[in-house]
DNA sequence: CAATTACCTATTGACCCGGTAGGAGAATAG
DNA sequence: CTATTCTCCTACCGGGTCAATAGGTAATTG
């Protein structure tokens, strides 16, 4: 459900987050600290800075760095831009209030409700929760 | 995280509490009433047989049936069974408390709290709930 | 210019999911 | 006892995704 992906970008924020955010962070530093691969990062960072959570500047003093205080990205916005729809289930009934056998298939209500469950828990916490532990 | 396995197996044990517990039900009704595949619901139930949560009996007039009340069936170890365990990250954070990159990893205490944010909702819902929507 | 850094495209190997196929074994109806 | 009706078991397959790798291009600084 939640995958690398998401779950190395929230890494890479936390370490962000813990720089000033005027400051650049190479990704190459980041990997290194986290043991994590550089190349897979990169991807992970371009998706991060085309949805506009984190800015990356190229060339020699450039990196990436957060545009707003930690305690204003929530998990959930993250994920989303990294896992894509956030469902608990790959059913398509939770597009378009009910797939085709809807008449029949009794679990719809559960999926909804569990899956506003999950957002509403991940669209409530945010970086700034995962710095002070 | 919630395949069509765990959706189906739910699905199955949601008609057969339809059906009185003495009676048995042939697989293939519920396959052709469901509009699912009977070769694969085949490979379920013989899953949720193996683990006790129905009972399958061969031959003429075989089928499946309930051996509880459905009030007494959770959905969670439905899926348990079926999905195995129910992480929401496929992290080895999640096993044995903290993987070796603990220490630079912050998120953890995040998986943590969401694991049992799910378990708890779909320990707490039965087969009983679906019946009445 | 040279070094550094983000960005882009393509590819790979492994794994799992959903489904298919064919039969073996059990139990009952007739 | 035989035929039928079921569950059970093993094996397979095509497609998709995940995690990661590789190599090259563009931008920026010193």
């Amino acid at each position: 459900m939640i995958s690398t992906k998401g779950r190395y970008a929230i890494q890479v924020m936390v370490e962000l987050s813990g720089h000033d955010n005027e400051e650049r962070v190479p990704l190459k530093e980041i990997a290194e600290h986290q043991g994590l691969s550089f190349k897979y990062l990169e991807s992970i960072m371009t998706l991060l800075s085309k949805n506009g959570l984190v800015e990356g500047t190229s060339g020699k003093g450039g990196g990436y760095r957060l545009l707003r205080d930690a305690g204003d990205y929530s998990l959930l916005e993250i994920l989303e831009v990294t896992e894509g729809e956030l469902e608990p289930v790959s059913c398509n009934a939770m597009e378009g209030e009910g797939c085709d056998k809807s008449g029949v298939c009794p679990t719809y209500p559960v999926w909804k409700e569990l899956s506003e469950l999950i957002t509403g828990f991940l669209g409530r916490k945010t970086l700034k929760d995962l710095i002070g532990e």
